[in-house]
RNA sequence: GCAGGUGUGGCGAAAUUGGUAAACGCAUCAGACUCAAAAUCUGACGGUAGCAAUACUUUACGGGUUCAAGUCCCAUCACCUGCACCA
């Protein structure tokens, strides 16, 4: 019938060769910032799932150009790390040769699919010119002392033999490769995240995402108001520093609680009579993992201290110290009081370890229900008689400010940012050790400071980056004191470079600065992001953390970076199953557009349901979209010389019109192709239709399927080009049809409908709905008890 | 355990936000065209009863509010996602 091979070709190189979709950064426009995330240049190629997200905000990109904004919709590539360096040394093959190669396919997919992106503004991460600044951006951390080296135990991977940040390493397992991680000491740098905290969330209220995001990320940040407590260690001018958010059951402690890793252990080893009973016990906390150690349901273990006592500051009494592996080292100090009378994990401790339980909130007994909730204080000396929580705090807090032996203080999950990666394929952190000046920034003049090319980029047993094999390249000057000094050989995590690639897509070809003002400025906040769920928080809070920081070094305009940040759902196997190669049920988009075009595919996956769902793969889905555009094909046999709207049809147009902008730019992608569906399907009903009809149905087609409809366009002659012609208007006053359907219902079961004059009044619908045969039936010999009539809508009579 | 979400035909889903449930598409069945196939077109398609008009019934489950509930409220169940011994 027609070559959609052909077509596509056609078009996909004229846009490139007019340079539609070029944005323009000094534009008397409106701006509007469309944002993908950039894809990993993986061997595997793009995912129909990249599909579905790059139509979206295609089409919205394309609709948007026709409402008059100055788009900027980029694409580039997220090339630095693990993927990329995995598939390389799989393969025996360079990382830079590998990726470059894996970048070309990924572009021609992206090409052959049509999407409106910027090509002008492409770059990849692992581009010099793009790292220069990533480095550059590392030193202003770096200056404002927020980038410190500190001997941290970090997550380790004993498979990909590298450390791994907090976030790559939920649940004790490793992001990449799903290895149980390890503990291990080492030498890292790091970002201090944690001084943003409190930007960090606040931030949240200055953007428009998903509230799932939102609770995501404040649960990740997990911030919680208490005191700080300080217990004096019997015998010893010293304390033990415990966070509670519940300092109002103070008089409630029985027994503290340290971790095994806490320092006092190693401090006071002479004091502690027990040592090696604890040594026993650190051993056996260190052979567990995260997975294991945070197991709920496993009995509570630890051992009791002997001879080392605390003072419970506000009784003075005496309280008993223990070690378990459920107190976290790195959450809070790394000790708690515990009142087992009114936590759970405290009472289970003290009725296996037989630790008495003293009850400071009345009716608040563990066994109980709702034994966290308010209750009158008991057992509480200055407290007693209280029967609110935030009352009983409060006045805990002051006492203990009063004393000083404690004061009010906030908490955070979040921990800093683990920078460091001992891998080749990464940004090079540019510091140098000297040995007279301690750590040294590389001077920004000199930067990129450019990867070596080296023979063997695989890691090292040793845990030290493959970079440290490369005397000639490790061994330096000292920028200050130009002695013999030596290069940092971890690399940056690939969080790195895609927590500013946005800003560089505002001008990317800047070699002054990452990005001038004035393109900073004019472009703003990225309107709308769309990416996945997984990067709820990670790559979406570094990148906010990162901004941020800018922000308060005056080198960006926005606090924030992202205004709205939505996320699509997973397209799944045909059988319902996350796609995998095991699982044999991956789809490739290429075969899609061979067989079907792509403008099949791009209609098909914005049909196949809720934008934010997760979908299963239907191929018969895929050819019902194709029939779908054939028949809009077809269609152009019926079109005659007239200009107008054909009349029976107007007020459907119209509303088609309505509807497809209003869903495309709420994301309803589905019901939009729906609307389009009836509309063809009217179309077809009739022997002829005019210029103007068909030329609408296409138009309104057109960032769902650019390719064909601009094809049609141009063979009928119809008008300009779609990408150079604004959106069609749709007429508020035809919208509404003259005639409505009423429904009659009596007792709220619909009994007829009818066909009336819009703005009928109600007593003539009464009336008429009365007249009805099969309502006459329901009402007749009955007592009318109410009758409703609502305009336009519906007639309801009540009848007993 | 905490937080968020979802539940509608054989399947993917719609439903003007409280007003005719199942639009649109897929699959299936029957028919037309054809030597035949494909494509295309027509019709049927939640369940039960009926030749039919039609009636009853139906939005996970049970209550409630209302003239009217898929939609609002309460309780229950199932599933998904995130966080989780965070003091």
């Amino acid at each position: 019938m027609y070559d959609f091979k052909e077509i596509e070709e056609k078009w996909q190189k004229i846009w490139l060769e007019k340079k539609c979709f070029e944005a323009k950064n000094n534009s008397e426009k409106e701006k509007y910032y469309l944002l993908v995330e950039f894809p990993y240049p993986s061997g595997s190629g793009l995912h129909v799932g990249h599909v579905r997200s790059y139509t979206a905000l295609d089409a919205m990109a394309r609709i948007k150009r026709m409402k008059g904004y100055n788009v900027l919709f980029p694409m580039g590539f997220d090339a630095f790390g693990a993927p990329a360096e995995q598939y390389a040394i799989k393969n025996h093959v360079y990382p830079a040769d590998i990726v470059n190669d894996c970048i070309k396919v990924f572009k021609s997919q992206m090409l052959k699919l049509g999407f409106s992106f910027d090509w002008s503004r492409e770059f990849a991460t692992c581009d010099p010119k793009y790292y220069k600044w990533t480095q550059w951006q590392f030193l202003q951390f770096y200056k404002a002392g927020l980038a410190y080296k500190a001997e941290k135990e970090i997550n380790w991977c004993p498979k990909c033999l590298t450390g791994l940040s907090n976030e790559d390493a939920e649940g004790g397992v490793c992001e990449r490769c799903g290895t149980k991680t390890e503990k291990k000491l080492k030498s890292q740098w790091m970002l201090k995240m944690s001084a943003y905290a409190d930007k960090l969330l606040d931030g949240l209220e200055k953007t428009d995402f998903m509230d799932k995001i939102k609770t995501a990320q404040i649960n990740w940040i997990g911030r919680s108001e208490g005191a700080s407590v300080n217990f004096k260690i019997e015998g010893e001018d010293d304390y033990l520093e415990v966070f509670t958010t519940r300092p109002d059951t103070l008089y409630g402690v029985t027994f503290m609680v340290m971790s095994p890793e806490h320092k006092y252990l190693e401090k006071y080893q002479n004091k502690i009579k027990n040592i090696d009973e604890v040594h026993k016990y650190q051993e056996y906390a260190r052979s567990k993992t995260d997975i294991e150690r945070t197991d709920l349901t496993r009995e509570k273990t630890g051992v009791k201290l002997d001879g080392f006592y605390v003072i419970n500051p506000v009784n003075n009494e005496k309280v008993q110290v223990w070690i378990s592996d459920y107190v976290l080292a790195n959450y809070g100090t790394g000790a708690i009081m515990a009142v087992p009378a009114h936590d759970q994990r405290d009472y289970d401790f003290a009725t296996k370890f037989n630790i008495p339980i003293i009850e400071v909130i009345e009716g608040g007994d563990i066994n109980k229900e709702a034994y966290t909730g308010d209750g009158k204080m008991i057992n509480s000396d200055i407290l007693n008689g209280i029967d609110n929580k935030k009352e009983a705090i409060s006045k805990m807090i002051n006492f203990l400010e009063e004393k000083g032996i404690g004061s009010k203080k906030v908490n955070y999950k979040l921990q800093d940012w683990i920078f460091s990666r001992q891998r080749f394929w990464g940004e090079p952190i540019p510091m140098i050790y000297c040995e007279d000046c301690g750590w040294v920034p590389v001077p920004e003049e000199e930067l990129p400071l450019v990867l070596p090319e080296v023979p063997s980029y695989e890691p090292t047993e040793t845990g030290e980056s493959p970079l440290a094999n490369v005397t000639d390249w490790v061994n330096c000057k000292c920028p200050k004191c130009g002695k013999d000094a030596k290069r940092e050989t971890d690399t940056m995590p690939n969080w790195a470079g895609s927590s500013w690639y946005y800003l560089r897509f505002m001008d990317p070809h800047n070699d002054k600065c990452f990005a001038s003002m004035d393109a900073l400025k004019y472009w703003g906040m990225v309107d709308y992001y769309n990416g996945g769920m997984e990067h709820a928080t990670r790559h979406l809070l570094y990148a906010r953390f990162w901004h941020e920081f800018l922000y308060d070094q005056g080198l960006v305009p926005t606090e924030e970076p992202f205004k709205k940040r939505v996320s699509h759902g997973m397209i799944l196997g045909e059988n319902g199953e996350k796609m995998s190669k095991s699982k044999g049920n991956v789809v490739n988009p290429d075969d899609m557009v061979n067989s079907y075009g792509a403008d099949a595919l791009r209609t098909y996956e914005m049909f196949i349901g809720d934008y934010s769902k997760d979908a299963s793969w239907s191929e018969n889905g895929l050819k019902g979209c194709k029939r779908f555009l054939d028949k809009i094909y077809r269609l152009k046999d019926k079109v005659n010389d007239d200009n107008e709207y054909s009349k029976d049809l107007e007020i459907l147009i119209n509303k088609t019109i309505k509807k497809v902008d209003e869903d495309i730019n709420s994301m309803n992608y589905n019901t939009a192709v729906s609307a389009l569906m009836i509309l063809s399907n009217e179309y077809d009903k009739k022997e002829n239709i005019t210029r103007k009809d068909y030329r609408t149905i296409l138009h309104l087609l057109n960032p769902i399927a650019p390719h064909l409809t601009e094809e049609l366009n141009e063979m009928l002659s119809l008008g300009k080009p779609f990408y150079e012609s604004s959106f069609p208007e749709y007429d508020e006053n035809k919208i509404t049809f003259d005639k409505v359907n009423i429904a009659c219902s009596v007792n709220g079961k619909l009994r007829a409908t009818i066909e009336v004059d819009k703005d009928t009044n109600e007593n003539e619908l009464l009336k008429l709905a009365k007249e009805q045969e099969n309502v006459k039936k329901y009402i007749e010999e009955k007592e009318i008890i109410k009758e409703i009539v609502i305009k336009n809508k519906i007639v309801n009579i009540v009848v007993k």
